[in-house]
DNA sequence: CCCAATGTAAAACGATCACTTTACCCATGC
DNA sequence: GCATGGGTAAAGTGATCGTTTTACATTGGG
């Protein structure tokens, strides 16, 4: 495996289950393998490696959530959280430990929340054939809702918030009488 | 002021502003204007202190959210956010920092989720007259999701998750026919 | 009147922090 | 046939970490 593809993906494990601030970088070349030089030569520092982290893990979420309806996304959840263990959004939790004062690690949260907005925006146009921005914020609030709960009510999380999206598409579908 | 409450509540700010781990103890006592042995003598360790915020904040945040309906849920949460700011669960944030492996953490976590979930259970009751889970889960993850979009959203996330939960509270009342 | 409690200031503890430096190894390619 | 690029190991940088210690001030109650 490429040298610095190993090296962001053990960051990446090790800040989701420690925390960026308490995941020393010693820690960190030992677990990846590497020199600390060389891994100075490749992220440049710290923070950088963090953004690395989080860019990387933004490319892999967005490609396993590639889906256009709702179980689809929800599914992809799911799966994540079965997979990589649910800890928080590591995107809010690198912002949080870093005070939002590193530009580099809030542009990539500012990103990826950016683009999940999206995604949720072609969902709702595929679920119900036109855009509703007040759905697709509930359904994004869903979401974050459940990446969160799960951490301590597990993948009921998922489901509470796949049901309360379904509803919530219906409504929207067919309005009520008034 | 009582020295302990300065203590904590300074502590507090601290964390939540720049983090837990990234706050030493020394910016700590500066800002809470004690010394050291001072600050050990009340709480024994840093983990102690940790706890002794997260469980000041759980009273704090009770004794804000006291009604008994969904809008007075949401207005506390808006008020909460204009107040203090926006920049995630607390409990989270301290439990993730922390390798969830400090058991006074976790259990303050656990605590602290546990009780939200109680007081949107009664909440349901005094909406809609009965129990409703899946109501209840639903609101419980709109409320985790407008903490957490919040951050990155401002206020506008605390009105979709309101909108939401009003729609569905709604659907509770009068299920659809079939 | 003085003892005990409670506070301060400041230094010291060893460990660990992010990061750099020094010195060396070993391929590949002109 | 040797320079060069990319890697290693390991020591060292000064700063800062959480915590303890030493020495001293203040104050309220028996």
């Amino acid at each position: 495996m490429d040298i610095r593809t190993r090296l962001i993906s053990t960051a990446e494990q090790l800040f989701d289950r420690y925390g960026f601030t308490a995941t020393g970088m010693d820690r960190l070349t030992q677990a990846a393998g590497i020199s600390s030089r060389t891994l100075y030569k490749h992220v440049g520092s710290k923070n950088g490696l963090m953004a690395a982290v989080l860019n990387e893990r933004d490319r892999r979420f967005h490609r396993l959530v590639g889906a256009d309806n709702i179980d689809a996304l929800f599914d992809a959840l799911e799966i994540w959280f079965a997979r990589e263990g649910a800890r928080g959004c590591l995107f809010l939790r690198a912002w949080g430990e870093t005070g939002g004062s590193v530009p580099e690690i809030a542009e990539a949260m500012a990103r990826h929340k950016q683009r999940l907005r999206q995604r949720i925006d072609e969902i709702v146009v595929a679920e119900i054939g036109r855009r509703d921005d007040e759905l697709a914020e509930a359904i994004l609030l869903l979401f974050e809702g459940a990446t969160h709960a799960a951490t301590y009510r597990g993948g009921a999380a998922v489901d509470g918030a796949r049901r309360a999206a379904h509803r919530l598409v219906e409504t929207a579908r067919a309005p009520r009488r008034r």
